[in-house]
DNA sequence: CCGATCATGTAACGGGTTACATGATTTC
DNA sequence: GAAATCATGTAACCCGTTACATGATCGG
């Protein structure tokens, strides 16, 4: 279960409300803010309180609905700090990961069984659509610099962005083969 | 469900039992060939026979166990297809979709909760790790275009291989950055 | 007053993993 | 005769998603 460290990691640097949570973590995954995903967080949290490595405090807002202020135990932090230090989750016996849950490459596996059309129509728009998310990044980017993040984080970040022009440029290449070649229209494979 | 477009797919293609599409699917994502999930694909078969989209054949062998023969129907053809031709799994909607899963990404998120020598540690194995993958997948690709595969696919291949060597090549410049800087010590977040 | 946002939750489902069971055949 | 590989399967579990429910407060 990995969200169980993510939560425990924001949780090593200051206590944080649910919603918050939603907030922080969640809108990095999902595009837009909660309502994501809210259903896995509040269950996770309860077995957290129940396994003792978080506590919930209800903290009564005036002018605003209640919150609970949750904070990590020293059980909690240990556990954070193993896991950290461990090599959990760092191997990946996944040999073609590039293309595992990338339901677009996968198609492309499967282009010999597409017109010239609809392959360029595809390729077109993944990358728009990568473009644009390029340009998420890269605006994210500014902010994050401009701000003073830690400079670990800014390059975790420019990970991304490096990552996500190979995609590009990638594309680009992709779209030159569909476009130009009769060659490529095999039909075989194997 | 992304693993039944999988299957539906290698089955256009050809006749195939269980055990040989295991080898086939599971090989290239897990490292080494079964005993890997046997558990889904067998269930998921059961299933998409039940809905009449693929159809099995037991196959007597003398001197060797039985095999079934699965093929596709001409409603699992049609539905692969109209899969294909759809948008579906193509959009995705996570920003940080190459913080997600990686959880040595993760982990370097907390760098600043580890000493300069855990770090260079972490970020020393999963180079070793991610330069031995390279290999891997450059070993592939010989492999792939001396037998003349499907052009788009060896291009797939391509682009794992290019993202590979992205990962590395940040890498690197992590470790320059945790080798380097007393300034990368610091210490807050937010 | 209505809709948006803040804030917390439950229930059902679904895909995937782990672990186990079975039994034959080939190789050492 | 033991271990490895071929071949098919079941059961339990876990993580995550979807969909829904509740209720307060704020802006128009």
């Amino acid at each position: 279960m990995s969200l169980k460290y993510m939560i425990l990691g924001c949780l090593t640097e200051v206590p944080i409300h649910g919603y918050d949570m939603l907030r922080v973590i969640f809108r990095d995954f999902a595009e837009q803010g909660p309502e994501v995903n809210s259903g896995q967080l509040y269950t996770l949290l309860n077995r957290l309180e129940a396994e003792g490595l978080v506590e919930r405090e209800v903290v009564q807002q005036d002018k605003a609905p209640n919150r609970k202020l949750i904070t990590i135990t020293p059980q909690g932090r240990e556990e954070f700090y193993q896991w950290l230090r461990s090599d959990a989750a760092e191997r990946e016996y996944i040999r073609y990961d590039f293309f595992h849950r990338y339901g677009f490459l996968y198609k492309v596996n499967h282009f010999n069984k597409m017109s010239r059309e609809e392959r360029l129509d595809k390729v077109d728009q993944q990358l728009a659509q990568m473009e644009e998310k390029l340009a998420n990044l890269e605006s994210a980017w500014t902010d994050m610099s401009q701000r003073g993040k830690d400079p670990y984080r800014i390059l975790i970040l420019e990970y991304g962005i490096e990552a996500q022009k190979t995609k590009i440029q990638w594309l680009k290449r992709l779209r030159e083969a569909v476009s130009s070649a009769a060659a490529l229209d095999s039909d075989e494979s194997q």
